[in-house]
RNA sequence: GGGGAGGUAGCCCAAUGGCAGAGGCAAAGGACUUAAAAUCCUUCCAGUGUGGGUUCGAGUCCCAUCCUCCCUACCA
């Protein structure tokens, strides 16, 4: 009798893995690859690795697919399960400011870490393919790829006002700005215009939208994506100034309801405004611009409630009514709950029908007509009276194309991507700019494939520059290029932002050594699309759709072969912890936490706090760390603990009070294999390990680890309680069941019951219906539907063999007359009495 | 305001429309032990947030309602 050592076991089996290169992944061209077999591609959202190391909420997600890559090569696919770094960033760049140190070589030791931790928890990744976003060797292709986007079409310079945050001195994208201030550190932003990198993301946003359909994604990032995307229909039309000789034109959803049209609004920062601003309105006006440059978008949301506004004291013409029509000239006034950013800048008031207008109506006490009665239909509408929206709004569109004032429009609130940034830590764009008499002329030239990758420049110095200017403006020498012919160039000094490396990292898995191709074609076309593709819903909008638009574009140049990367999108949960919360509402340190059972007070005041759930922060020292967890525990339990929390997709705390629960059932399961084995198989055993099968395998396809897990506990239990040991047949066909989950233990097992295989690749063990049901069976026997008695019937007894053993059941207990039968073969009898 | 996911035992979590319980935690009792730990055995505990409906039969389907979590928001 020996103890379950897992100390000894684990080190000695992952070292074992990398010795044989068990989960190498031979693709085509590969030695060993084997054609015939069907392919299954896994892929993890693979990790920054910073400097904190791995968090207990990343071996959640890596788990899960670990179990299913495991779980697939048992049953003969050629499984893709890869791991890499998304290492550029901004955490390295600041490091390096505040250190000196260079991010390159920050980055390397993190790399190392992550990778060894990751390592320790036994993960069955094919190290011989990992990728480094911030290697030359990769980023050379993502340079490559910029250039196919760019010769598409799809990528320009703008000055544009972009999100400015001094702190961090970088531009942000719209998307890493939330309420005003730097999604990362939080550090206020403003809008400044400079010169920047777009991609034309909009002219994608049709099929970005349309192709959801297809894809087997949750709900929850398929509807985010529709949101962020935000199309919607409606119609553009031109109202003219009265007076002065321009026109502005307005989006509107509801063209329909033009009659109601009593005012317009246009943004503060409409570039008409100025031309047909009044001269007694133009320092209101003036007044009221300036301040709205100096409000967030936050602060403009805030006041929602109490809309705020100026008149122009310009009049447009509202063109649905006839000269001399009373209605039909209506003030301008310019207020902020209009965004210059979406549709025209502009819109056209109708208070009867948007709740907003109203509001502002109200306020400035300007006209409400009613064109909407009680059903909703229009009315005082002339020809379109009595119509609902549907009906109405394709007979206003007509309208405004006969009388050529406006069209059909889908509007999209999707805009082009910002694709520059300020800083150092990323990858050089492949960009030359032509200079002549020390002057850029406005021509741009890519870097020949030849001279890829335009390699990062080694700088002493990573901080923004003084004047704003992205730090690589400092690598003078690098900068400036001659080319053979004896044209001077500048080269880009913006660098692409960290989600260029993921968009097309999961393309370099497929062929991640290919020094002549970004990836082979013969590659590109049996590996993908990605199979399963496990990460954390914070990634729902943009990584996901970035990732969708290059690929797309890749799709459009004829490089890969699928329209969507991903077919199939699992979110994990979070992995929370539990915190503490003081009568004031603040959360206290779970280490100043004394008591249990409800009660928990402050260790030093005696205060009382209450528990709760709450995201893991370093402040409030509640963060779990894998290694400790390996540590007393080990991997398979960390792993089996992970998988068993709940279902994948749920958030749950992390709990330390049900870690020894799991660890309990492999120590029984080592017992179990330690007792010895049995020449002859026990009937109940071998009856109890086909449900087993049965369970853990049809669980696994739906990717229900933790009932899986259950079913393999309820078998180890039966095996414990049993007299008879496992045969070595039995242990060998249960290991391959526990190997996904518990990969080292299972190694351990199936080399103690005698197996000389490679586990890892054995073929997943059958069952046979006939074992998983006993020969007699108890079914329940109701009276209207109410449970009244049990019969005993054999396990394939027939309708009316049922129907006799449920009769003789109720004897007596009916009272009534028999009005029917309800007889579910093998499952229940009900008579339904009256 | 809009969208998404949920409410089952003291806790986490199961249950193709068919006996509410697979598994784990916690609790209680017992066996083993000089004792403790570990281990093993046994036991306790809910009628599924609420109100309707469909059905022979509803945790499961439909409608309404309450609560929780997540996302999003002057998007015209």
């Amino acid at each position: 009798m020996a103890d379950y050592n897992f100390k000894e076991i684990e080190p000695r089996w992952q070292q074992f893995w990398l010795d044989q290169q068990s989960f190498r992944a031979p693709g085509p061209g590969d030695d060993g690859f084997d054609a015939s077999k069907p392919k299954y591609y896994v892929l993890d959202m693979f990790p920054y690795p910073s400097g904190a190391g791995l968090h207990v909420g990343h071996p959640k997600g890596y788990t899960a697919t670990d179990i299913t890559a495991r779980y697939k090569r048992h049953q003969g696919f050629n499984v893709l399960h890869p791991m890499g770094w998304d290492a550029f960033g901004l955490p390295a760049e600041q490091y390096a400011i505040q250190t000196g140190t260079h991010p390159a070589v920050t980055t390397a030791a993190n790399v190392d870490n992550f990778r060894s931790q990751l390592q320790a928890l036994g993960f069955s990744y094919d190290w011989a393919r990992e990728i480094d976003t911030t290697s030359p060797d990769y980023y050379k292709w993502t340079q490559w790829v910029f250039k196919q986007l760019f010769e598409k079409g799809l990528a320009y310079e703008a000055e544009i006002p972009v999100w400015w945050c001094s702190k961090l001195g970088t531009v942000l994208a719209n998307e890493e700005v939330v309420d005003g201030h730097s999604e990362r550190g939080g550090h206020p932003c403003e809008k400044r215009p400079l010169r920047q990198w777009m991609f034309k993301i909009t002219e994608y946003a049709d099929r970005l939208l349309a192709d959801l359909e297809d894809l087997d994604w949750p709900d929850s990032v398929k509807a985010m994506q529709r949101e962020w995307i935000g199309r919607s229909e409606g119609a553009e039309l031109g109202f003219v100034i009265d007076g002065v000789d321009e026109c502005i034109t307005v989006f509107t959803t509801r063209p329909d309801t033009l009659f109601g049209a009593s005012f317009c609004v246009v943004a503060p920062e409409h570039p008409l405004l100025a031309s047909f601003v009044s001269d007694e309105q133009r320092d209101e006006v003036a007044a009221y611009q300036e301040q709205a440059k100096g409000k967030s978008d936050l602060q403009r949301a805030e006041l929602q409630k109490d809309k705020s506004g100026v008149f122009t004291g310009a009049y447009a013409v509202n063109p649905i009514f006839k000269d001399g029509d009373p209605r039909q000239l209506i003030p301008i006034y310019t207020a902020d709950y209009v965004l210059m950013t979406y549709g025209t800048g502009a819109i056209m008031c109708v208070p009867d029908g948007d709740e907003r207008d109203h509001q502002f109506a109200e306020k400035y006490d300007l006209p409400i007509p009613k064109i909407l009665d009680d059903n909703q239909c229009l009315c005082n509408s002339d020809f379109l009276d009595g119509l609902t929206k549907e009906q109405a709004v394709p007979k206003m569109i007509e309208w405004l194309v006969a009388n050529e004032i406006g069209e059909k429009c889908i509007n999209f609130r999707l805009r082009d991507w910002l694709f520059s940034r300020q800083r150092y830590w990323g990858e050089p764009f492949p960009v030359l700019h032509e200079v002549v008499d020390g002057k850029r002329n406005g021509n741009v030239k890519l870097v020949d494939d030849a001279d890829l990758p335009v390699s990062l420049p080694i700088l002493e110095d990573f901080g923004p520059t003084e004047d704003g200017a992205p730090p690589l403006a400092r690598a003078e020498e690098w900068v400036k290029v001659v080319d053979s012919d004896g044209k001077v160039y500048e080269r880009e000094v913006n660098s692409m932002p960290q989600w260029a490396g993921s968009c097309w990292y999961f393309l370099r898995f497929l062929d991640p050594h290919n020094t002549s191709e970004a990836w082979s074609a013969e590659a590109e076309k049996y590996w993908m699309p990605v199979d399963l593709y496990v990460g954390g819903a914070e990634h729902a909008v943009l990584h996901l759709l970035y990732a969708r638009f290059w690929h797309k574009v890749l799709f459009d140049c004829g490089l890969v072969s699928t329209s969507e990367p991903f077919q199939k999108l699992v979110n994990q949960g979070m992995v929370q912890s539990f915190a503490y919360k003081n009568e004031r509402g603040i959360l206290v340190s779970i280490d100043e936490v004394e008591g249990d059972e409800g009660n928990y007070t402050l260790i030093e005041t005696g205060e009382k706090v209450e528990k709760l759930v709450a995201k893991m922060s370093k402040s409030l020292k509640n963060v779990i760390n894998p290694d400790d967890v390996c540590d007393e525990y080990g991997a398979d339990t960390l792993r089996l603990y992970e998988a068993f929390m709940g279902p994948l997709t749920t958030s749950a705390p992390w709990n330390p009070r049900d870690l020894p629960g799991v660890h309990r059932f492999l120590q029984r399961t080592w017992r179990v294999f330690d007792s010895g084995f049995a020449d002859a198989a026990c009937d109940d055993i071998e009856r109890g390990l086909h449900k087993c099968i049965k369970k853990v395998g049809d669980d696994l396809e739906a990717m229900g680890y933790n009932t899986a897990i259950a079913a393999m506990m309820e078998f180890i239990n039966l095996a414990t309680k049993s007299k008879i040991d496992l045969t070595v047949e039995q242990g060998q066909r249960f290991s391959v069941l526990l190997e996904p989950f518990a990969p080292h233990l299972a190694e351990e097992l199936y080399k103690l019951c005698g197996g000389s295989d490679a586990l890892a690749q054995l073929p997943w063990p059958s069952y046979d219906n006939k074992m998983l049901v006993a020969d007699t069976i108890e079914i329940p026997v109701q009276v209207n539907g109410k449970l009244k008695a049990k019969a005993v019937i054999a396990a394939d007894a027939d309708k009316d063999a049922q129907q006799e053993a449920a009769e003789l059941a109720i004897a007596g207990e009916i009272n009534g007359t028999v009005r029917k039968v309800i007889v579910i073969p093998g499952r229940m009898v009900n008579f339904v009495v009256s």
